[in-house]
DNA sequence: CATTATTCCTATAGATTTAATAGGATATTA
DNA sequence: TAATATCCTATTAAATCTATAGGAATAATG
């Protein structure tokens, strides 16, 4: 039940929140906007921080919103052409790195060998956030949750 | 020549530092005490902050120590025993996480897809580590720095 | 048109983490 | 005993992260 994680905060706790609130908006399969309140009592998030999240994924084109009585945000994307590496990047930002090329002599002894390492480790982590969608996701809680009903051919 | 890496900080600059500084003690297969000032200049690290890493490092047992004018550090593991994920863990240490097992419902909406999505995250990333040793590193270096050369039976 | 409910924008505060420095103690060798 | 190096503890400066807050803009409703 409890498992160790050697790499502690790899997503942040805001980015998580922005995972979640995507996650919600795709789980609800209604072209009603859902309000930020509804959002954060679901997720448990702090509603005035859920807010300056979700006002950057609008910026960012994942969420359209509505303002008003009848306001809230709706997923623009596709559940199954969004994927969770697009929402980790845009909230966490990226790093460029200096990939030191084979068969050259490098500055310091080790600038090579790591930077390879280093690269590989993104390759892997890059992997698996550009291959999970929401739909993914969703799909994932409905059979875990036992509300899942396959659909069988009688 | 530049990669963009998804996940910022994956690894603390003094993670960094321990990795590089046993790498080095690696890299040189000599019996003798290695200074701090020598892999600090080597490794382009501030002598100071390296010293602190390095009794950390003496602490978990990875080095051992001489004092006095011979001094210096020796890894005290072979190096093909030795893998960078041992070092990471003890640096920057691991977190503990709940994951929700298969088929319960869960408190949260999302709580099961997400918590199997940092476990394979997890699994993804404890796999590269666990399994690059110092001496996979130092003969990925030397082959980069083509000092290398391969064993020909002519 | 006023009211109400909602998102939007900007600023800021508090806490935590990280990176680095510093002083002096301790040990080893010559 | 002098010189050189590691050892231990404390501290600081900067950056980052999390969360909160005030008030502006917008939309629906009666």
């Amino acid at each position: 039940m409890e498992t160790v994680f050697i790499t502690p905060k790899i997503v942040s706790q805001k980015c998580r929140y922005a995972l979640r609130a995507i996650f919600e908006l795709a789980s609800r399969h209604t072209a009603e906007a859902v309000k930020i309140s509804d959002i954060a009592s679901s997720q448990a998030i702090s509603p005035r921080f859920l807010e300056n999240i979700l006002v950057e994924l609008k910026q960012a084109g994942f969420v359209a919103s509505k303002r008003g009585n009848d306001g809230g945000y709706i997923l623009t994307w596709p559940a199954d052409k969004l994927t969770v590496g697009q929402v980790i990047a845009f909230i966490q930002g990226t790093v460029k790195y200096n990939v030191v090329p084979y068969g050259i002599d490098s500055a310091k002894n080790g600038d090579y060998a790591f930077s390879h390492l280093w690269q590989r480790l993104n390759d892997s982590i890059s992997g698996i956030y550009n291959n999970t969608t929401f739909a993914d996701l969703v799909q994932e809680e409905a059979m875990a949750a036992k509300d899942y009903v396959p659909n069988y051919v009688i």
